[in-house]
DNA sequence: TTGAAAGCGCTAACAG
DNA sequence: CTGTTAGCGCTTTCAA
């Protein structure tokens, strides 16, 4: 295979020249550059990027911690990532965490041994280990999606206060008043956010929200299903579920239909994140859109910005939601 | 930052032997290896390992090209080959093409600068630009999951065929004899596996295909619900459709209810991939669940086997399909 | 504007 | 079993 030495005898030159040629086209006379390149040309030289980037000591990629790459919102987030990457020169690690601690900190590791330039982590929790996060200062990993509560990395997130406000909003606006939750994890900062939210609005229209109305899922269809049924089986039954996922929505409305009841005639439903399902659910989802794309550009630049040593400004960005009301729900009977 | 040298004067032996004491421990007297591992920990040294694949020549990552990751059949075989890329020691490198053609040879072309050392292809194309496929001799390139027809690429796929027949005879035997079909774009070497397995089974039924009953779709929600749309205007209507993805059923089973029909009464949808959702929809969708695991692991295995020189023995590899019957498929009224 | 030379951190002969 | 030595292919001073 052609190397650098090949193309500087090809066309008469030092192998500096031939670097710079290619690398600072505009530091070479034209003349040595068009010797160069026709070099590179008539040798199919490929410059080896293993040794640009072992000498530059940068590897140009990002690692992507992720629970769960089949997530649909997830993979929307993650094409967000890439294609931002991309257009820096960066490449894309995959990291599929599968939830396990472990596997996520073995992978973050690779920070350390120069195997990726910087981490982007779509779980709460900072990926090193207690043994590799002694840190000389500001160290390239960022949050993206998720609300990190303990200030050890900034963070790209949604106004998830605001949008779990508005869906609640929406369906106080609808006439409803006893409403069920089927929310994430207890112990996640992100519940927290949107419960506030919720909790928000129903101040606000001076109703009372009741412990019994709040269950506990863990974004699978699986968990809404189990959670609705506990929600159909109070009394009086809730008019209407705020569900923290779109999946755990399509699993609550299985139950309901189950049950033999209607969405939206018997209970209103709500998703969160506005996969693309959600508008081919029956009846179609009212749910909060994210803007996942701009989740994956803002993500890398600050990423980027950090590993240039710039701490960002706003430690924790917050992006605007969006609601989008399709069929789901409706006045209560 | 420490490195191979600072360990080596820390432990008092070459640098050559921290090397060995660290990748191949048994050559190494267990003296000398309790010495170097102790002044690695001492000095916090971490290899790294954009030299030691410099030196070595791998870069140890694969790249999936993929044409659309929040696809969730997409998502679920990169979660596969993520998995058994890792139990290999190998990285997993995010190629999203987005489906076009130069952003994949780009990503393509760098296995040529040895930023990746092999390349699972998602997609039917052999992914190198004719510019770079000069090869010589066996390429390290795999296709998953698609048909490949011009043998450019050895491949790990579904019994297409077998599937499709199986989806066809089930509705045959449930009674039906006018089945529609919004099959995939017509000049895919997959459509056309699934077609043949389609037309063997109503063969075998002595059943004739009628031209007017296939339609095409692009495996979009949208194009399902297009395709469904011509076929519920035919007469006499069909009293099935075979849809080559879940998506495409899922898109043709809202078009049908929007048409005031119901399915399976009216209908029976049958989809393809099994993807989560195709549990969770009204009614829950029959389709041929895929192997999704096992073709990450299958592709890997064989892309390292063809990285060592090995051409694979047989070089398409075809994995069994499940038919799951659920609710959307039923006796004709 | 160009070339010579040093060297990134590591592995791999080759001796001993 | 261990040390010496020679690079891998490239970028980057430093001089010219």
């Amino acid at each position: 295979m052609a190397n650098i030495r090949t193309v500087s005898k090809l066309a008469g030159v030092s192998v500096a020249t031939v670097s710079r040629a290619l690398r600072k086209p505009e530091v070479v006379s034209a003349d040595t550059r068009e010797r160069v390149l026709r070099a590179v040309k008539e040798s199919g030289y490929k410059p080896n990027m293993m040794a640009r980037n072992f000498r530059s000591r940068k590897s140009f990629s990002f690692m992507v911690l992720v629970p769960d790459i089949s997530n649909p919102f997830f993979s929307m987030v993650i094409s967000g990532i890439q294609k931002a990457a991309k257009e820096s020169g960066y490449s894309v690690l995959l990291g599929n965490t599968m939830g396990d601690v472990a596997v996520e900190q073995e992978l973050a590791h690779m920070l350390h041994t120069s195997q990726t330039d910087g981490i982007i982590q779509l779980s709460s929790r900072f990926p090193l280990s207690p043994e590799d996060r002694d840190s000389e200062g500001l160290l390239p990993i960022i949050n993206c999606c998720e609300v990190v509560d303990d200030d050890s990395m900034p963070t790209v997130a949604l106004d998830n206060i605001g949008a779990a406000r508005a869906l609640t909003e929406h369906l106080i606006g609808l006439g409803h008043t006893r409403i069920g939750l089927i929310a994430g994890p207890h112990d996640s900062p992100l519940t927290s956010a949107r419960m506030a939210g919720h909790a928000a609005a129903l101040k606000a229209a001076g109703l009372a929200s009741a412990p019994e109305l709040v269950t506990e899922g863990d974004y699978s269809f699986a968990s809404g299903e189990t959670a609705a049924a506990a929600l159909l089986a109070l009394a009086p039954r809730p008019t209407a579920m705020v569900c923290f996922n779109d999946e755990m929505a399509i699993g609550a409305m299985q139950q309901i239909r189950r049950a033999g009841l209607s969405v939206p005639a018997d209970i209103s439903v709500t998703g969160f994140d506005d996969i693309a399902f959600a508008a081919y659910t029956d009846p179609p989802l009212t749910t909060i859109a994210q803007p996942t794309e701009d989740f994956g550009a803002h993500a890398v630049a600050r990423l980027l910005a950090m590993m240039d040593g710039k701490a960002p400004a706003e430690k924790h960005l917050t992006l605007p939601y969006r609601l989008v009301v399709r069929e789901s729900t409706a006045k209560p009977r």
